[in-house]
RNA sequence: UGGGCCGUCGUCAAGCGGUAAGACACAAGGUUUUGAUCCUUGCAUUCGUAGGUUCGAAUCCUGCCGGCCCAACCA
């Protein structure tokens, strides 16, 4: 019992977060409740960024048998699109997390949000303003000036209720009126001079149609929708700490029954990555990727094509753990993760990428035998199946080498190899074309290692994967790298386009594969021995046209021997 | 230059006054029918910096330096 807890908080530590909801829950702040909250704004789609507050948000809930709701940020009509609440969702539930049936709307709250802003003008602490956006601006002073007073400030509570009941009557043009918290135009934190809570705007709403044509700001909605939810901790990133005083105006101000803690932490950034929205979708609209879902975007659709799986990404979260650090997390610990899982689950299946022909010129012409190979050598339970094997084979082009370094043991005229499950061969003749590429391998085989051993126990260094000509299924694999070039894209000078890592993406049309793939489903992970793990294409892999993307390369040791010759 | 926040290994990150966890990365060995996996070992006399308090400081205090965020009718 003691073992199985000591590894449970071993794998998951504890933060400054969990901490602070520990102590409430023991000062009986909460009533032992613990309730959090995921705020989308339905504007674009989730990527890696999100899924560090997603798994916080849905974590600290779930560690203390609390709940989460999915709340779309939905104020703002302009940006919104009922085609981001629906990838939304389906990219939260792939994660493998379950807001049940707690799914809300800000939206649905503007009634409400309307009765306290109404509120808040009877207490004298808003008023309509008819200043316009340039006058707000400068009327709202710099960093290190105090603001001034507008000039509409101390209009009767009478006056600002009959304006405002007409603001959302639609009596006034867009941008003709806002109505204004009154704090104080004085105050260092910029968020406190008097900021604006409704503004006119005719826009078709996603969900409301057009019957407001005033919209609250996201500082007024949010807290008041986290306390309409009996939210206990609103937990948030970094940028609105300087909110967090605004947050407290309204709800101490409103005296509403309880008062959501709102918490900051520092987002996720990755190396090798972007997760700023707007250039996230520059790459979308310019065509620079194919799509939010490219195998190459941080999004996680993108990842998901990819071949990540929901716990190699909740994993990595976990890893980064919690802090108020601005960081930048490196994307190798990403893909460590995922190796961690595939590694243990991923069938191995032989795939020969780029390739060339082997002739065993002592085997029998019309022979054909069959091999078991284990699934898995790291699960036995994962059991066999069987891969033919005949005279004329494919091997790996990059497998054969005819002036080979002393380190290079793979084939190479006169050495030996094994072939895997197979037998061990050993190389007597290179055949070129005219142009001097080598278009087939001559080789002899040892009959008496069947199966890859023989009796004599002799030293065969090197072992390759190979596919029977014969029965070699055409597929079409496609490699990825990252993205761009740098490390910090985000930081860089340069255009995306100049950016973008013209590797990112390689198309292989001549691969071949072993006949088992062709049982193959779409998103089914496969390591491809000696060459990475690779998915099936969720949208197109057919039993007609395999088609694989590569999520990750194996560790590669040799590459790097390679790099100091 | 006003306000808020942050500075512990290349990257994340524990540490909460008692003498620097862990992970990734990296390096060197060993096992291996994947140059994979796995295993072993190494990797901060030092915590942005300078003082101070203390028997004792990464942890407390003060100054300085560096970084991030804020002047949308965005969230």
């Amino acid at each position: 019992m003691s073992e199985t807890t000591e590894v449970e908080l071993r794998e998951k530590p504890s933060n400054f977060i969990k901490e602070i909801v520990e102590a409430d829950l023991e000062s009986g702040k909460t009533n032992g409740k613990v309730h959090t909250r995921f705020p989308p704004e339905p504007n674009g789609y989730l990527h890696i960024g999100h899924a560090k507050a997603i798994c916080i948000d849905f974590g600290i809930a779930q560690d203390y048998q609390g709940q989460c709701n999915l709340r779309f940020d939905d104020t703002n009509p302009i940006q919104e699109d009922v085609e981001y609440v629906d990838s939304i969702q389906e990219d939260i539930k792939w994660l493998g997390f379950d807001w049940q049936d707690r799914l809300f709307y800000a939206s649905d709250y503007f009634e409400k949000l309307y009765a306290f802003a109404v509120e808040l003008i009877k207490m004298d602490k808003a008023y309509v303003d008819d200043l316009n956006q340039d006058e707000i601006r400068e009327y709202r002073g710099t960093l290190t000036e105090p603001g001034k007073n507008s000039p509409y400030r101390d209009r009767s509570v009478e006056e600002n209720l009959d304006l405002f009941d007409r603001m959302r009557k639609g009596e006034f043009a867009d941008g003709e009126k806002t109505l204004r918290s009154k704090i104080d135009m004085g105050s260092p934190n910029m968020n406190m001079r008097d900021p604006i809570i409704y503004r006119i705007k005719r826009a078709h709403h996603h969900r409301t149609g057009d019957t407001w044509c005033i919209y609250p700001m996201y500082d007024f909605t949010h807290c008041l929708s986290d306390m309409l939810e009996g939210i206990t901790h609103s937990l948030c990133s970094l940028e609105f700490e300087d909110h967090r005083p605004l947050y407290d105006w309204y709800l101490d101000t409103l005296k509403t029954p309880c008062h959501p803690q709102q918490i900051e932490f520092a987002r996720l950034n990755v190396t090798y990555t972007l997760t700023s929205k707007r250039k996230l979708q520059k790459l979308v609209a310019e065509k620079l990727v194919n799509g939010w879902d490219d195998p190459r975007m941080p999004t996680l659709c993108g990842l998901r094509r990819r071949g990540f799986t929901p716990d190699s990404i909740k994993e990595f979260c976990d890893r980064v753990g919690v802090a108020k650090a601005d960081s930048t997390a490196d994307i190798a610990l990403l893909f460590h993760c995922l190796r961690e899982e595939l590694n243990a689950d991923a069938k191995r299946v032989m795939v020969v990428l780029d390739p060339v022909k082997v002739v065993l010129t002592n085997y029998p012409e019309d022979q054909v035998e069959w091999f078991d190979a284990d699934n898995n050598p790291e699960n036995a339970e994962a059991g066999t199946r069987k891969v033919p094997f005949s005279r004329e084979l494919y091997i790996e082009r990059e497998d054969f080498m005819e002036d080979a370094p002393k380190k290079y043991f793979r084939l190479s005229p006169g050495k030996e190899v094994r072939l895997k499950h197979g037998y061990y061969i050993t190389c007597t003749d290179v055949v070129k074309d005219s142009d001097g590429n080598i278009t087939e391998i001559h080789c002899t085989y040892d009959p008496d290692s069947r199966g890859g051993w023989t009796k004599d126990e002799r030293k065969v260094k090197g072992t390759l994967h190979w596919v029977s000509v014969k029965h070699a299924i055409p597929a079409e694999v496609r490699l990825y790298d990252h993205l761009f070039t740098v490390e910090n894209p985000a930081k860089s000078e340069s255009t995306l386009e100049e950016l973008i890592n013209p590797e990112s993406v390689i198309v292989l049309k001549n691969a071949f594969a072993e006949p088992a793939l062709l049982e193959a489903k779409p998103e089914e992970h496969f390591q491809f021995l000696r060459n990475g793990y690779f998915v099936a294409d969720r949208y197109e892999f057919s039993k007609e046209t395999l088609v694989f993307n590569r999520t990750v390369g194996l560790r590669d040791s040799w590459a790097k021997i390679a790099d100091k010759l």
